[in-house]
RNA sequence: GGGGCUGUAGCUCAGUUUGGUUAGAGUGCCGGUCUGUCACACCGGAGGCCGCGGGUUCGAGUCCCGUCAGCCCCGCCA
């Protein structure tokens, strides 16, 4: 059907015959002559129709052509007049001059163009969504699910070299007790009852692992019917690993081998090894446990110096057992009021009641927190004239997230330079648990997370501050994946989900089969989770996860193209012994 | 479940602040002229449920209430 692809056509052809298929891209008719632009997955192509070596079939067919016709031209491959190049052009040397031209399919106008003249905005996404096979046209478009493409297989390459099996395992599975909401798929042939679609292989992979795989990796759909985010698809992929008989460096290692390749496809910087900061560093450094670390700034404590000064709010949460930490702002005293009520309200939304800031001048400090410094205050702070002082006063866990919003606040106020545009990052040592509330504990990653053995010794008198054998991949302030050394033993695992409020009986039911297969003789395992549209997005310059996903959800978790998901015939209901409720 | 922003021609946007005669522009589309264009150029034309429903008013694209959709955020989610 066609002899080469439009935009691999090259100047080497000149003269050659061929035949090229595709889209018109654009067309421009100028009366005696007619060029168009024709458009596949490798480029644009301009051919040419001209009374003199056209048929006059060809300069009909060419005249009644419009945009996104699919078309099959066959001629002559020649350079172009001196005059008529086109050095914007990846083809702009050349064009093929049209023997003849058979019309393959009829477009009718396009809803949104696939074309678009330069500072011409895109349309909009709920437009690019209803009509996506007009948008994955789009030459943006088509390069990132071709980059996606190269990721995931360099990714199988990786770890198939490595000695990785990709086995795959159920979609249909059973619901999970905790963590995210499931989907649920009834089961027609036992009604009233339902599958559900895995949050993620989890525990599977770990049954690999017993089952002797050694190495599994599978390049898994993960479902969660939860409300959306920027970052957040209700469907999405993971690079899911898993091994026996391996440390944390092993998979660390792995993973930043994994790191290399791919920022080398995408044509970026992962200087190995990756820069490593425990949790505990990073809440107290950067307030979150995955750290925008382009950027310098960091969280200091001043509690000793600020927590004796004359104010009320200050020695009332240091009394308390609160702490004073803050952001000292090189040159902050240039934003004006409202710049840094601006840094205030990111705190604020964040969850902390307020934020104390001082300006620093010549002749002293000012602000609400800088008409109480004495004469040392500053230079024991280490700040200088021009500088602005943030703080937070109270318990860390309010204080934290405060804090962390205000530095994301004060980069943006103060255009602050990155460091580094690559900032990859290793978060080690992650609590097991995490405050349930009214004394409960809740599982911080899942409830398979192997405690670090040298806190053993905390797992009754102090739960709250056991670290788990646990790491997170964090790139540019974005958590591409998450992982872990899972418990082995099974006796270790039932007291864990023990203490966190399950008891005997639902242990049995909803992990009785993976504690029996922990007492056949499962070996120590280990693994990690990496989200395959995160790390595409982020290696593609930071779109949208809508933009690295062929036919992505919408934020009310639609599928506007096709229009999922829908009412069903009441007679399939009932065949699955369903019945609607609600307001239906 | 809650909050914010947005919705006007096929598409991108003005017009909404302060209600007032016939809702505009660019592009696309349709017709015409044009033999080296590449955002082709030029001439002419068609194209509107101002998201939808209700209300206020002599009068609503504009104000109010509700609702739907898209995006962003909180809750939720690893």
């Amino acid at each position: 059907m066609r002899t080469a692809a439009a935009g691999l056509v090259t100047l080497e052809m000149a003269g050659r015959g061929v035949r090229i298929v595709g889209w018109i891209h654009r067309r421009r008719d100028l009366g005696g002559l007619v060029f168009l632009d024709l458009r596949d997955r490798s480029g644009i192509l301009q051919a040419s129709a001209g009374p003199d070596w056209s048929s006059a079939d060809a300069m009909d067919a060419v005249r009644g052509l419009s945009v996104e016709d699919v078309v099959a031209v066959r001629g002559v491959v020649r350079p172009r007049p001196d005059a008529a190049r086109n050095p914007e052009m990846a083809t702009g040397d050349l064009e093929i001059q049209i023997t003849e031209l058979e019309v393959l399919n009829r477009a009718r106008t396009p809803a949104i163009p696939v074309y678009l003249p330069p500072e011409e905005e895109l349309p909009s996404e709920k437009l690019r969504l209803r009509h996506r096979v007009l948008d994955l046209r789009r030459h943006e478009m088509q390069a990132r699910l071709a980059l996606r493409h190269r990721l995931v297989l360099a990714v199988r390459n990786h770890f198939d070299a490595l000695g990785f099996y990709e086995i795959e395992t159920p979609i249909l599975t059973k619901p999970t007790p905790e963590g995210a909401r499931d989907f649920l798929v009834p089961s027609r042939v036992h009604p009233g009852e339902f599958f559900a679609l895995p949050q993620s292989p989890q525990i599977y992979k770990q049954l690999l692992m017993i089952a002797g795989f050694d190495r599994y990796v599978q390049i898994a759909r993960c479902f969660r019917d939860e409300d959306m985010r920027a970052d957040r698809q209700p469907e999405f992929t993971q690079i899911d690993v898993e091994a026996a008989f391996v440390q944390p460096e092993d998979i660390l290692g792995w993973c930043e081998g994994l790191m290399e390749k791919l920022a080398e496809v995408a044509g970026i910087e992962a200087a190995t090894p990756f820069r490593r900061m425990t949790y505990h560093d990073a809440m107290e450094r950067f307030g979150c446990d995955r750290p925008d670390l382009r950027y310098g700034l960091e969280i200091r404590d001043f509690t000793t110096v600020l927590g004796e000064l004359d104010s009320a709010i200050l020695r009332g949460a240091v009394e308390k057992g609160g702490r004073i930490r803050g952001l000292g702002l090189e040159g902050g005293a240039r934003l004006t009021r409202r710049r840094i009520v601006a840094v205030e309200d990111a705190a604020k939304a964040a969850g902390a009641p307020g934020l104390l800031w001082a300006k620093i001048t010549e002749n002293g400090a000012t602000g609400p927190l800088g008409r109480f410094f004495r004469d040392d205050t500053r230079t024991r702070l280490g700040l200088a004239p021009g500088d602005l002082l943030v703080a937070a006063a109270g318990p860390d866990r309010v204080t934290s997230p405060a804090l962390d919003a205000a530095r994301a606040a004060s980069i943006a106020a103060l255009d602050l330079p990155r460091t580094t545009e690559h900032a990859w990052l290793w978060v080690t040592a992650f609590p097991v648990f995490e405050d349930g509330g009214d004394g409960t504990l809740a599982a911080n990653h899942h409830p398979f997370v192997q405690p670090d053995p040298a806190d053993a010794h905390l797992l009754d008198s102090d739960p709250l501050a056991v670290r788990g054998l646990a790491y997170d991949l964090v790139y540019n302030g974005t958590e591409l994946g998450s992982g872990s050394i899972r418990m082995h033993d099974a006796a270790l695992q039932t007291r864990i989900l023990s203490m966190l409020g399950l008891r005997p009986e639902e242990i049995t039911a909803k992990f009785g089969f993976l504690l029996e297969a922990l007492r056949s003789g499962a070996p120590p395992h280990g693994g990690i989770a990496l989200g395959v549209d995160r790390l595409v997005a982020q290696l593609s310059g930071g779109t949208s996860l809508r933009d690295v996903i062929a036919f992505p959800k919408t934020t009310t978790a639609r599928a506007s193209f096709e229009g999922a998901p829908s009412p069903v015939p009441a007679a399939e209901l009932a065949a699955l012994g369903i019945s609607v409720g609600g307001d239906r």
